[in-house]
DNA sequence: CATGAATGAGACTTCATTCAT
DNA sequence: TATGAATGAAGTCTCATTCAT
């Protein structure tokens, strides 16, 4: 088992999943891309299905690495502010990764380790919000609904970002927060 | 050419789309669903892709037909609010054409008119920010991020609501519309 | 029953078979060519099969009219020539029919017909031959082989001449008979 | 890649080809005879119009190196009868290749290849004809016409002999060689 | 007599996976 | 450990034919 040969799969996967999609890549384009023989992938992983779920582990495991939780006793909006910063740098890191991510694929199944991450995700801003409110920092509001739309603008913000050049991540994460915190209107 | 046998043809297809998404929803599922056989599918549509895309073109019309440009000599707020509560409408009550909708699948090429008409929504909300920003009303802020910002909320907004039973639109719109302006703290 | 709708259907399929072949052409070509509805079609002919026979039928029928047996007591060579201008004639008349009986088709069963037809003209020739070699008129050869080149020389000849315009059949005729009489040599 | 496989596919498809015509023979047979799965098939061709005409080339390719152009400063009959000879050989070497030649197919995009072929040849012979007038050696006529009727006889004298057994090559060359240059009449 | 919507057997093709080397 | 030829289930699509109106 040549931790190589494994490497250049998953990087060949990765690229190539983020680009096509799950079902329009074959096998046949991840060992082209990763110069390997047929066989030797079935080496490394039991399936077409398994690369992908290991590319999407990976994922969930840097993410949760990036995302710390909020320690009230600091500066709380500085904490959350970082935490969209790490974020953000990585999905400019491994813009594949992001790719795949970001994509609500049709298949569930396929999706399940994703989707139940950014279930988790969307309980811990909920669970911030209503932590906020009992402090009085945080308006009273429908923390379900406003947790989620804080989760898609995040994630469409992000999104937008992996094509363009020359970003500036601490930037973005400042826009994103105050758009968060004080909306759009002027005052 | 039997109108009812089209409708039923599409009927399925939305639903199969919805369900398992575009590439585990095979021909056979459809015309099971529809109860029709294989070859009249071909009769009314060329391919599964096609199928596919006249879906999407239905929805694009009738999401285009709920949003409303923004009269600013009127209540702009309230205007903003009830194309939101529109499209909320139109989702409920169209709970598996908005599943598709609101999937990013991995196709670029097949959701190309879904993406083209979430790109021209990005840019009209834009065009409001931007205006909102000369007006006064609008605090300054990078247009670009916030209108895909607003974009991403409503959508996973909108996704969690296709689960929920007696959901309120005017509510719900209420909420996104105090969120988007006002944000989540506490004054 | 129409015989105008029964002509109709005959001169599509004719047409159809004749540019396209039997395989290409499908009985939605035939329909719309005859401007009669697919059901229609089967009113007047059991199958593909059946109208495709039919035609050949009907060229073996006028074919073997055109032939007259060669009476040894007048001019042989002149009744030859006259035979054979007449099946020129035809094929110019018929221009589709011909293309259709001299495509040698992939599918023997098909062509069952044109082929007894073929080979009854064979023996015909071969017969004349035999004959003509009992009388001193024709050298000994290999009537068996001798037989088939002259059809095969009458066959190409004929193809050739239905892209042609103001062919002159007699000219035709003549050239054919000079050249299965006496060759290409020079005296 | 076996050329082993790709030769018992190649002759598979040529006995089908040959016994019951493109349309009729399906990639079934041809795995079915080649005793290689469906697959297969579609790694050595890419459909099977392809590996039809891949038999296609193969035949013209065999052709043009059995027949060679004519020089007149020997004896030019004797090259002809040559020619005639070898191509008869290939014929009775290759049965199934020249059932399908000799058959004028319906489609005459599948038989582009074929047809160019006999183009070719049909000028060749009708490029002979004339230089033999310009010469003395051959009477004048439409060599046009001649051409044709000496492919065509070519043609269908070679479909005949290959339900025979025990040819011989030679003789019939010379029986042909006779017919073309002196025709039928006694002299 | 005519229609044309509907049928479904059966063709072609793809591609994840296996396995002998 | 690596290879790549071979596999075959499963999918998409075609088109001659039927049948209710």
């Amino acid at each position: 088992m040549s931790v190589q040969t494994r490497g250049r799969l998953l990087e060949a996967a990765k690229k190539l999943f983020s680009e096509k999609g799950y079902y329009n890549t074959q096998i046949s384009h991840i060992i082209d891309e990763a110069g390997v023989a047929r066989g030797t992938f079935y080496l490394y992983f039991k399936s077409k299905e398994e690369i992908f779920r290991e590319i999407l582990r990976e994922v969930v495991k840097e993410l949760r690495e990036r995302i710390k939780v909020v320690d009230l006793s600091e500066d709380p909006i500085e904490q959350v502010k970082e935490n969209i910063e790490r974020v953000i740098e990585l999905a400019l890191e491994e813009k594949d990764l992001a790719r795949i991510v970001l994509q609500r694929n049709c298949d569930p199944k396929l999706f399940s380790i994703i989707n139940e991450f950014f279930e988790e995700v969307r309980k811990l801003i909920k669970g911030s919000l209503d932590k906020g409110i009992e402090l009085g920092l945080v308006r009273p509001c429908d923390t379900e609904i406003v947790a989620r739309g804080v989760m898609g603008a995040l994630k469409e913000i992000i999104v937008g970002l992996l094509d363009k050049e020359g970003v500036d991540p601490g930037e973005i994460a400042d826009e994103i927060v105050r758009f968060g915190m004080r909306g759009v209107l002027r005052r």
